[in-house]
DNA sequence: CCTTTCATGTTTACGACGTAATCACGCTAA
DNA sequence: TTAGCGTGATTACGTCGTAAACATGAAAGG
Protein backbone atom coordinates (compact mmCIF):
# COMPACT_ATOMS: atom_id res chain seq x y z
CA UNK A 1 0.00 0.00 0.00
CA UNK A 2 2.92 2.34 -0.29
CA UNK A 3 2.03 4.63 -2.88
CA UNK A 4 -2.02 5.10 -3.21
CA UNK A 5 -1.37 8.70 -3.87
CA UNK A 6 -3.25 9.42 -7.03
CA UNK A 7 -1.56 10.49 -10.34
CA UNK A 8 -2.69 12.89 -12.95
CA UNK A 9 -1.31 9.60 -15.52
CA UNK A 10 -4.11 7.56 -13.17
CA UNK A 11 -6.98 9.73 -13.38
CA UNK A 12 -6.57 9.78 -16.66
CA UNK A 13 -6.59 6.59 -17.50
CA UNK A 14 -8.86 5.67 -15.10
CA UNK A 15 -11.31 7.99 -17.10
CA UNK A 16 -10.63 6.54 -20.83
CA UNK A 17 -11.44 2.84 -19.08
CA UNK A 18 -14.03 3.74 -17.75
CA UNK A 19 -15.71 5.43 -21.27
CA UNK A 20 -14.51 2.59 -22.86
CA UNK A 21 -16.70 0.59 -20.29
CA UNK A 22 -19.66 2.60 -19.30
CA UNK A 23 -19.74 5.25 -22.58
CA UNK A 24 -19.50 8.62 -22.33
CA UNK A 25 -22.35 10.22 -20.79
CA UNK A 26 -21.68 7.90 -17.58
CA UNK A 27 -18.95 9.44 -17.16
CA UNK A 28 -19.45 11.83 -13.83
CA UNK A 29 -16.68 13.37 -11.84
CA UNK A 30 -18.39 11.97 -8.94
CA UNK A 31 -18.64 8.13 -10.69
CA UNK A 32 -15.02 8.41 -11.80
CA UNK A 33 -13.81 9.63 -8.26
CA UNK A 34 -16.02 6.87 -6.91
CA UNK A 35 -14.21 3.81 -9.17
CA UNK A 36 -11.05 5.23 -8.09
CA UNK A 37 -12.23 5.37 -4.35
CA UNK A 38 -11.92 8.90 -3.71
CA UNK A 39 -14.30 11.97 -3.41
CA UNK A 40 -14.83 13.38 -6.78
CA UNK A 41 -13.18 16.73 -5.41
CA UNK A 42 -10.31 14.95 -4.97
CA UNK A 43 -9.95 14.82 -8.98
CA UNK A 44 -9.83 18.97 -9.07
CA UNK A 45 -6.05 18.43 -7.97
CA UNK A 46 -4.92 16.85 -10.64
CA UNK A 47 -7.45 18.57 -13.06
CA UNK A 48 -8.76 21.85 -13.35
CA UNK A 49 -12.37 20.67 -14.29
CA UNK A 50 -14.14 18.56 -16.70
CA UNK A 51 -13.10 20.19 -19.69
CA UNK A 52 -9.34 19.81 -18.60
CA UNK A 53 -9.94 16.31 -18.30
CA UNK A 54 -11.55 15.44 -21.76
CA UNK A 55 -8.71 17.25 -23.34
CA UNK A 56 -6.19 14.91 -20.74
CA UNK A 57 -8.15 11.70 -22.15
CA UNK A 58 -7.54 13.25 -25.99
CA UNK A 59 -4.19 14.25 -25.58
CA UNK A 60 -3.55 10.88 -24.16
CA UNK A 61 -4.41 8.85 -26.97
CA UNK A 62 -3.40 10.79 -29.46
CA UNK A 63 0.07 10.12 -27.52
CA UNK A 64 -0.25 6.96 -27.50
CA UNK A 65 -0.66 6.91 -31.22
CA UNK A 66 3.32 7.80 -30.96
CA UNK A 67 4.62 4.44 -28.55
CA UNK A 68 2.13 2.47 -31.02
CA UNK A 69 5.10 0.96 -33.86
CA UNK A 70 4.14 4.03 -35.70
CA UNK A 71 7.14 6.09 -34.39
CA UNK A 72 8.82 2.37 -33.72
CA UNK A 73 10.26 1.96 -37.27
CA UNK A 74 10.94 4.38 -39.73
CA UNK A 75 8.69 4.19 -43.07
CA UNK A 76 9.98 2.21 -46.06
CA UNK A 77 7.97 4.42 -48.43
CA UNK A 78 5.55 7.15 -47.99
CA UNK A 79 3.25 4.89 -48.93
CA UNK A 80 3.98 2.85 -46.29
CA UNK A 81 3.90 5.73 -43.94
CA UNK A 82 -0.11 6.54 -44.61
CA UNK A 83 -1.41 3.09 -44.24
CA UNK A 84 0.48 2.65 -40.99
CA UNK A 85 -0.79 5.56 -39.91
CA UNK A 86 -4.55 5.00 -41.30
CA UNK A 87 -4.24 1.41 -39.44
CA UNK A 88 -2.66 2.23 -36.26
CA UNK A 89 -5.54 5.35 -36.00
CA UNK A 90 -8.56 3.26 -36.64
CA UNK A 91 -7.33 0.68 -34.64
CA UNK A 92 -7.04 3.65 -31.83
CA UNK A 93 -10.58 4.78 -33.02
CA UNK A 94 -12.63 1.53 -32.72
CA UNK A 95 -10.86 0.39 -29.31
CA UNK A 96 -12.45 4.00 -28.02
CA UNK A 97 -15.34 4.31 -29.88
CA UNK A 98 -16.60 6.68 -26.83
CA UNK A 99 -13.80 9.19 -26.67
CA UNK A 100 -12.63 9.24 -30.40
CA UNK A 101 -15.39 11.65 -31.42
CA UNK A 102 -13.62 14.18 -29.13
CA UNK A 103 -11.14 14.42 -31.02
CA UNK A 104 -12.87 16.26 -33.20
CA UNK A 105 -14.97 18.03 -30.86
CA UNK A 106 -12.55 19.17 -28.61
CA UNK A 107 -11.33 22.81 -29.63
CA UNK A 108 -7.68 22.68 -31.06
CA UNK A 109 -4.61 24.41 -30.13
CA UNK A 110 -4.83 25.86 -34.04
CA UNK A 111 -8.14 26.63 -34.91
CA UNK A 112 -6.61 28.12 -37.91
CA UNK A 113 -5.66 24.98 -39.09
CA UNK A 114 -7.39 22.73 -41.63
CA UNK A 115 -8.60 20.51 -40.82
CA UNK A 116 -8.51 21.76 -37.40
CA UNK A 117 -6.71 18.68 -35.66
CA UNK A 118 -6.08 18.68 -32.09
CA UNK A 119 -2.54 17.34 -32.17
CA UNK A 120 -0.08 19.62 -33.43
CA UNK A 121 2.98 17.45 -32.78
CA UNK A 122 1.17 14.68 -34.85
CA UNK A 123 0.55 17.11 -37.84
CA UNK A 124 4.44 18.59 -37.33
CA UNK A 125 5.20 14.43 -37.16
CA UNK A 126 3.17 14.05 -40.51
CA UNK A 127 4.15 16.90 -42.22
CA UNK A 128 7.82 16.62 -41.93
CA UNK A 129 7.50 12.80 -42.54
CA UNK A 130 6.33 13.47 -46.14
CA UNK A 131 8.58 16.18 -46.80
CA UNK A 132 11.56 13.52 -46.15
CA UNK A 133 9.89 11.39 -48.43
CA UNK A 134 10.38 14.74 -50.97
CA UNK A 135 7.11 15.61 -51.22
CA UNK A 136 7.23 19.48 -51.71
CA UNK A 137 5.56 21.48 -49.40
CA UNK A 138 2.29 22.12 -51.26
CA UNK A 139 2.23 18.03 -52.00
CA UNK A 140 2.92 17.81 -48.14
CA UNK A 141 -0.11 20.07 -47.27
CA UNK A 142 -2.47 18.86 -50.23
CA UNK A 143 -2.10 15.31 -48.56
CA UNK A 144 -2.31 16.45 -45.08
CA UNK A 145 -5.91 17.68 -46.13
CA UNK A 146 -7.27 14.88 -47.88
CA UNK A 147 -5.74 12.35 -45.68
CA UNK A 148 -6.75 13.47 -42.53
CA UNK A 149 -9.77 14.56 -44.10
CA UNK A 150 -10.52 10.49 -44.76
CA UNK A 151 -9.61 9.06 -41.99
CA UNK A 152 -11.30 11.50 -39.43
CA UNK A 153 -14.28 11.20 -41.79
CA UNK A 154 -14.15 7.47 -42.23
CA UNK A 155 -13.44 6.58 -38.80
CA UNK A 156 -16.52 8.72 -37.11
CA UNK A 157 -19.27 7.34 -38.77
CA UNK A 158 -17.60 3.89 -38.20
CA UNK A 159 -17.34 5.00 -34.79
CA UNK A 160 -20.95 5.88 -34.43
CA UNK A 161 -21.96 2.65 -35.80
CA UNK A 162 -20.27 0.35 -32.86
CA UNK A 163 -21.41 3.32 -30.49
CA UNK A 164 -25.11 2.00 -31.20
CA UNK A 165 -23.96 -1.18 -29.96
CA UNK A 166 -21.87 -0.44 -27.08
CA UNK A 167 -25.14 1.66 -26.30
CA UNK A 168 -27.96 -0.25 -26.31
CA UNK A 169 -26.52 -3.16 -24.42
CA UNK A 170 -30.20 -4.32 -23.68
CA UNK A 171 -31.09 -4.84 -27.02
CA UNK A 172 -31.66 -8.84 -26.74
CA UNK A 173 -35.29 -8.18 -28.57
CA UNK A 174 -33.52 -6.12 -31.28
CA UNK A 175 -34.83 -8.83 -33.70
CA UNK A 176 -38.46 -8.15 -33.35
CA UNK A 177 -37.92 -4.46 -33.64
CA UNK A 178 -37.90 -4.74 -37.23
CA UNK A 179 -40.33 -1.77 -37.57
CA UNK A 180 -43.13 -1.15 -40.19
CA UNK A 181 -40.39 -1.66 -43.19
CA UNK A 182 -43.93 -1.33 -45.43
CA UNK A 183 -43.23 2.28 -46.33
CA UNK A 184 -40.54 1.50 -46.71
CA UNK A 185 -40.46 -0.64 -49.65
CA UNK A 186 -37.30 -0.12 -51.30
CA UNK A 187 -35.07 -0.49 -47.74
CA UNK A 188 -37.28 -3.69 -47.28
CA UNK A 189 -36.19 -5.11 -50.56
CA UNK A 190 -32.48 -4.19 -50.45
CA UNK A 191 -32.47 -4.68 -46.31
CA UNK A 192 -30.08 -7.97 -46.66
CA UNK A 193 -27.41 -5.79 -48.82
CA UNK A 194 -27.73 -2.63 -46.81
CA UNK A 195 -27.38 -4.69 -43.11
CA UNK A 196 -23.83 -5.86 -44.94
CA UNK A 197 -20.73 -4.55 -43.54
CA UNK A 198 -18.44 -3.93 -45.98
CA UNK A 199 -16.22 -1.14 -44.09
CA UNK A 200 -13.59 -2.55 -43.40
CA UNK A 201 -13.38 -3.46 -47.37
CA UNK A 202 -14.22 0.03 -48.30
CA UNK A 203 -12.01 1.51 -45.80
CA UNK A 204 -8.95 -0.25 -47.47
CA UNK A 205 -10.11 0.29 -50.81
CA UNK A 206 -10.82 4.15 -50.65
CA UNK A 207 -7.48 4.30 -48.57
CA UNK A 208 -5.66 2.84 -51.90
CA UNK A 209 -7.55 5.06 -54.02
CA UNK A 210 -6.80 8.03 -51.94
CA UNK A 211 -2.91 6.82 -51.86
CA UNK A 212 -3.47 6.60 -55.65
CA UNK A 213 -4.81 10.12 -56.03
CA UNK A 214 -1.87 11.73 -53.55
CA UNK A 215 0.58 10.34 -56.08
CA UNK A 216 -0.80 11.59 -58.94
CA UNK A 217 -0.87 15.21 -57.66
CA UNK A 218 0.24 17.67 -60.34
CA UNK A 219 1.41 19.84 -57.14
CA UNK A 220 3.60 16.65 -55.75
CA UNK B 1 -53.15 37.79 -29.19
CA UNK B 2 -55.69 34.71 -30.72
CA UNK B 3 -53.75 31.68 -30.86
CA UNK B 4 -51.16 31.86 -28.37
CA UNK B 5 -51.03 27.92 -27.66
CA UNK B 6 -47.71 26.34 -28.24
CA UNK B 7 -47.18 23.49 -30.61
CA UNK B 8 -44.97 20.68 -31.54
CA UNK B 9 -43.86 22.66 -34.51
CA UNK B 10 -43.25 26.04 -32.62
CA UNK B 11 -41.40 24.42 -29.85
CA UNK B 12 -39.04 22.57 -32.60
CA UNK B 13 -38.79 25.30 -34.83
CA UNK B 14 -38.14 27.63 -31.77
CA UNK B 15 -35.40 24.77 -30.21
CA UNK B 16 -33.18 24.92 -33.93
CA UNK B 17 -33.08 28.30 -34.16
CA UNK B 18 -31.60 28.92 -30.69
CA UNK B 19 -29.09 26.18 -31.07
CA UNK B 20 -28.27 27.82 -34.11
CA UNK B 21 -27.98 31.01 -32.54
CA UNK B 22 -26.56 29.64 -28.92
CA UNK B 23 -25.20 26.64 -29.71
CA UNK B 24 -26.08 23.44 -28.56
CA UNK B 25 -24.80 23.17 -24.74
CA UNK B 26 -26.78 26.39 -24.19
CA UNK B 27 -29.98 24.33 -25.16
CA UNK B 28 -31.89 23.34 -21.80
CA UNK B 29 -35.18 22.97 -21.25
CA UNK B 30 -35.52 26.11 -19.14
CA UNK B 31 -33.53 28.85 -21.36
CA UNK B 32 -35.76 27.38 -24.57
CA UNK B 33 -39.06 27.62 -22.49
CA UNK B 34 -37.96 31.28 -21.70
CA UNK B 35 -37.31 32.18 -25.18
CA UNK B 36 -40.54 31.33 -25.58
CA UNK B 37 -41.97 32.80 -22.99
CA UNK B 38 -42.88 29.99 -21.33
CA UNK B 39 -41.89 27.62 -17.69
CA UNK B 40 -39.61 24.66 -18.54
CA UNK B 41 -42.71 21.94 -17.50
CA UNK B 42 -44.85 23.33 -20.33
CA UNK B 43 -42.46 22.03 -23.09
CA UNK B 44 -43.39 18.44 -21.84
CA UNK B 45 -46.84 18.47 -22.95
CA UNK B 46 -45.03 18.42 -26.58
CA UNK B 47 -42.35 16.68 -25.88
CA UNK B 48 -41.42 13.94 -23.56
CA UNK B 49 -38.51 15.00 -22.96
CA UNK B 50 -35.25 16.46 -23.80
CA UNK B 51 -34.24 13.43 -25.59
CA UNK B 52 -37.33 13.73 -27.67
CA UNK B 53 -37.41 17.37 -28.68
CA UNK B 54 -33.25 16.78 -30.12
CA UNK B 55 -34.97 13.43 -32.06
CA UNK B 56 -37.69 15.76 -33.07
CA UNK B 57 -34.99 18.61 -34.26
CA UNK B 58 -33.42 16.22 -36.28
CA UNK B 59 -36.02 15.23 -38.01
CA UNK B 60 -37.72 18.55 -38.49
CA UNK B 61 -33.90 19.14 -39.96
CA UNK B 62 -34.60 15.98 -42.75
CA UNK B 63 -37.94 16.64 -43.31
CA UNK B 64 -36.79 20.14 -44.69
CA UNK B 65 -34.78 18.56 -47.20
CA UNK B 66 -37.18 17.22 -49.28
CA UNK B 67 -38.95 20.67 -49.49
CA UNK B 68 -35.82 21.97 -50.68
CA UNK B 69 -36.01 21.96 -54.64
CA UNK B 70 -34.80 17.95 -54.18
CA UNK B 71 -38.22 16.31 -54.28
CA UNK B 72 -39.56 19.81 -56.32
CA UNK B 73 -38.20 18.85 -59.84
CA UNK B 74 -36.96 15.35 -60.40
CA UNK B 75 -33.31 14.90 -61.89
CA UNK B 76 -32.36 14.58 -65.40
CA UNK B 77 -29.46 11.84 -64.38
CA UNK B 78 -28.61 9.93 -61.49
CA UNK B 79 -24.96 11.87 -61.16
CA UNK B 80 -27.42 15.30 -61.58
CA UNK B 81 -29.81 13.48 -58.23
CA UNK B 82 -26.28 12.91 -56.60
CA UNK B 83 -24.88 16.22 -56.81
CA UNK B 84 -28.48 17.92 -55.62
CA UNK B 85 -28.58 15.80 -52.61
CA UNK B 86 -24.69 16.49 -51.61
CA UNK B 87 -25.28 20.46 -51.87
CA UNK B 88 -29.02 20.51 -50.18
CA UNK B 89 -27.36 18.71 -47.47
CA UNK B 90 -23.75 20.74 -47.69
CA UNK B 91 -26.25 23.65 -47.26
CA UNK B 92 -28.34 22.54 -44.60
CA UNK B 93 -25.32 21.23 -42.02
CA UNK B 94 -23.57 24.48 -42.61
CA UNK B 95 -27.01 26.48 -42.00
CA UNK B 96 -26.80 24.14 -38.52
CA UNK B 97 -23.98 23.17 -37.38
CA UNK B 98 -24.67 22.59 -34.28
CA UNK B 99 -27.20 20.11 -34.76
CA UNK B 100 -26.20 18.31 -37.70
CA UNK B 101 -23.74 16.08 -35.85
CA UNK B 102 -26.86 14.80 -34.21
CA UNK B 103 -28.00 13.12 -37.55
CA UNK B 104 -25.25 10.79 -37.10
CA UNK B 105 -25.32 10.93 -32.98
CA UNK B 106 -29.35 10.31 -32.47
CA UNK B 107 -30.01 6.31 -32.70
CA UNK B 108 -31.53 5.73 -35.96
CA UNK B 109 -34.57 3.79 -36.56
CA UNK B 110 -32.87 1.11 -38.24
CA UNK B 111 -29.62 0.67 -36.85
CA UNK B 112 -29.02 -2.73 -38.42
CA UNK B 113 -28.31 -0.12 -41.52
CA UNK B 114 -24.70 0.35 -42.27
CA UNK B 115 -24.18 3.40 -42.62
CA UNK B 116 -27.05 3.93 -39.79
CA UNK B 117 -28.77 6.66 -40.98
CA UNK B 118 -31.24 8.13 -39.22
CA UNK B 119 -34.50 8.78 -41.50
CA UNK B 120 -35.70 5.70 -43.67
CA UNK B 121 -37.76 8.01 -45.72
CA UNK B 122 -34.29 9.35 -46.94
CA UNK B 123 -32.96 6.34 -47.82
CA UNK B 124 -36.01 5.07 -49.38
CA UNK B 125 -36.14 7.57 -51.61
CA UNK B 126 -32.48 7.20 -52.30
CA UNK B 127 -32.42 3.64 -53.17
CA UNK B 128 -35.51 3.98 -55.30
CA UNK B 129 -34.41 6.87 -57.45
CA UNK B 130 -31.43 5.32 -58.16
CA UNK B 131 -32.96 2.01 -59.58
CA UNK B 132 -35.56 4.21 -61.29
CA UNK B 133 -32.22 5.23 -63.37
CA UNK B 134 -31.53 1.40 -63.59
CA UNK B 135 -28.89 0.55 -61.00
CA UNK B 136 -28.83 -2.76 -60.32
CA UNK B 137 -29.69 -3.51 -56.10
CA UNK B 138 -26.06 -4.25 -55.20
CA UNK B 139 -25.28 -1.28 -57.17
CA UNK B 140 -27.52 0.80 -55.64
CA UNK B 141 -26.86 -0.14 -51.84
CA UNK B 142 -23.49 0.31 -53.14
CA UNK B 143 -23.71 3.68 -53.77
CA UNK B 144 -25.73 4.83 -50.90
CA UNK B 145 -22.64 3.22 -49.13
CA UNK B 146 -19.88 5.19 -50.38
CA UNK B 147 -21.65 8.04 -50.55
CA UNK B 148 -23.67 8.41 -47.53
CA UNK B 149 -20.12 7.68 -46.31
CA UNK B 150 -18.39 10.55 -47.91
CA UNK B 151 -20.92 13.17 -47.47
CA UNK B 152 -21.61 12.84 -43.79
CA UNK B 153 -18.04 12.16 -42.74
CA UNK B 154 -16.98 15.14 -44.90
CA UNK B 155 -19.52 17.45 -43.98
CA UNK B 156 -19.20 16.61 -40.12
CA UNK B 157 -15.46 17.35 -40.33
CA UNK B 158 -16.81 20.99 -42.31
CA UNK B 159 -19.33 21.86 -39.72
CA UNK B 160 -17.26 20.95 -37.01
CA UNK B 161 -14.72 23.57 -38.06
CA UNK B 162 -17.17 26.67 -38.37
CA UNK B 163 -18.39 25.64 -34.96
CA UNK B 164 -15.33 26.61 -33.11
CA UNK B 165 -15.75 29.96 -34.86
CA UNK B 166 -19.20 29.99 -33.06
CA UNK B 167 -18.34 29.11 -29.75
CA UNK B 168 -15.52 31.48 -29.93
CA UNK B 169 -17.49 34.37 -30.81
CA UNK B 170 -15.27 36.71 -28.47
CA UNK B 171 -11.67 35.67 -30.35
CA UNK B 172 -10.92 39.31 -31.21
CA UNK B 173 -6.99 38.56 -29.87
CA UNK B 174 -7.41 35.08 -31.37
CA UNK B 175 -3.95 36.42 -33.49
CA UNK B 176 -1.65 36.70 -30.26
CA UNK B 177 -2.16 33.39 -29.61
CA UNK B 178 0.03 32.16 -32.50
CA UNK B 179 1.28 29.62 -29.62
CA UNK B 180 5.02 28.92 -29.79
CA UNK B 181 5.19 26.80 -32.78
CA UNK B 182 8.91 26.76 -31.95
CA UNK B 183 8.29 23.47 -31.48
CA UNK B 184 6.73 22.74 -34.12
CA UNK B 185 8.88 24.07 -37.23
CA UNK B 186 7.18 22.36 -40.04
CA UNK B 187 3.84 23.08 -39.18
CA UNK B 188 4.82 26.91 -38.98
CA UNK B 189 6.92 27.20 -42.10
CA UNK B 190 3.60 25.63 -44.03
CA UNK B 191 1.13 27.89 -41.97
CA UNK B 192 0.21 29.29 -44.78
CA UNK B 193 -0.56 26.77 -46.78
CA UNK B 194 -2.19 24.72 -43.81
CA UNK B 195 -4.43 27.74 -42.69
CA UNK B 196 -5.91 28.37 -46.42
CA UNK B 197 -9.66 26.69 -46.52
CA UNK B 198 -9.78 24.69 -49.55
CA UNK B 199 -12.82 22.90 -48.32
CA UNK B 200 -15.42 24.40 -51.15
CA UNK B 201 -13.43 22.93 -53.49
CA UNK B 202 -12.05 19.66 -52.05
CA UNK B 203 -15.74 18.27 -51.49
CA UNK B 204 -16.83 19.41 -54.82
CA UNK B 205 -13.75 17.59 -56.32
CA UNK B 206 -13.99 14.70 -54.16
CA UNK B 207 -17.86 14.76 -55.22
CA UNK B 208 -16.66 14.61 -58.56
CA UNK B 209 -14.32 11.67 -58.06
CA UNK B 210 -16.84 9.83 -56.15
CA UNK B 211 -19.63 9.82 -58.72
CA UNK B 212 -16.51 8.52 -60.98
CA UNK B 213 -16.11 5.76 -59.04
CA UNK B 214 -19.98 4.39 -59.00
CA UNK B 215 -20.09 5.12 -62.45
CA UNK B 216 -17.33 2.75 -62.93
CA UNK B 217 -18.48 0.38 -60.28
CA UNK B 218 -17.99 -3.43 -61.59
CA UNK B 219 -21.57 -4.00 -60.09
CA UNK B 220 -22.83 -1.43 -61.72
C1' DC C 1 13.31 14.93 17.55
C1' DC C 2 9.95 18.25 17.08
C1' DT C 3 7.61 21.49 14.40
C1' DT C 4 6.36 23.79 10.25
C1' DT C 5 4.82 23.48 5.60
C1' DC C 6 2.53 21.86 1.83
C1' DA C 7 0.38 18.53 -1.14
C1' DT C 8 -3.44 15.72 -1.22
C1' DG C 9 -8.11 14.20 -0.07
C1' DT C 10 -12.79 15.36 2.49
C1' DT C 11 -16.73 17.96 3.67
C1' DT C 12 -20.11 21.09 2.85
C1' DA C 13 -22.58 23.98 -0.07
C1' DC C 14 -24.54 26.45 -4.23
C1' DG C 15 -26.72 27.00 -8.54
C1' DA C 16 -28.30 24.70 -12.78
C1' DC C 17 -29.92 20.82 -14.90
C1' DG C 18 -33.85 17.17 -16.34
C1' DT C 19 -38.14 15.91 -14.98
C1' DA C 20 -42.07 13.67 -11.83
C1' DA C 21 -46.20 15.17 -9.53
C1' DT C 22 -49.59 18.26 -8.50
C1' DC C 23 -52.26 22.23 -9.19
C1' DA C 24 -54.89 26.14 -11.73
C1' DC C 25 -57.21 27.83 -15.55
C1' DG C 26 -59.93 28.49 -19.67
C1' DC C 27 -61.91 26.32 -23.98
C1' DT C 28 -65.33 23.06 -25.77
C1' DA C 29 -69.15 19.80 -25.71
C1' DA C 30 -73.26 18.17 -23.47
C1' DT D 1 -74.58 25.96 -17.21
C1' DT D 2 -71.50 22.54 -16.23
C1' DA D 3 -68.38 18.77 -16.71
C1' DG D 4 -64.20 17.53 -18.81
C1' DC D 5 -59.94 18.11 -20.80
C1' DG D 6 -55.99 20.20 -22.79
C1' DT D 7 -52.51 23.53 -21.55
C1' DG D 8 -49.38 25.94 -18.69
C1' DA D 9 -47.54 27.02 -13.71
C1' DT D 10 -45.64 25.50 -9.23
C1' DT D 11 -43.20 22.82 -6.42
C1' DA D 12 -39.93 19.40 -5.46
C1' DC D 13 -36.28 15.71 -5.96
C1' DG D 14 -32.01 13.81 -7.34
C1' DT D 15 -27.72 14.64 -9.96
C1' DC D 16 -24.50 17.36 -12.07
C1' DG D 17 -19.99 20.55 -11.95
C1' DT D 18 -17.38 22.93 -8.85
C1' DA D 19 -16.07 26.82 -5.25
C1' DA D 20 -14.51 27.13 -0.45
C1' DA D 21 -13.10 25.67 3.84
C1' DC D 22 -11.17 22.07 6.38
C1' DA D 23 -8.30 17.81 7.70
C1' DT D 24 -4.26 14.99 7.48
C1' DG D 25 -0.10 12.95 6.82
C1' DA D 26 4.50 12.99 4.74
C1' DA D 27 8.66 15.74 3.65
C1' DA D 28 11.87 19.65 5.38
C1' DG D 29 14.44 22.61 8.46
C1' DG D 30 15.83 23.76 13.05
Amino acid sequence: MAQNRLTRNDLVAAAITFVDVHGLDALTMRRLGQSLGVEAMALYRHVSGREDLLEAMVEALIDSLFDNRLMRQTPSSWEDYLQRVANTTKELALDHPGIFPLIVTQPSQAPWLRPPLRSLRWVEEFLSMLQQFEFSDAAAVGAYKSFTCFLIGDLLLQVHSTNFAITDEDDHERSDDDSDLSEYPTVNELSDLLSEDHRQRQFDDALDELIERIRLSPTN
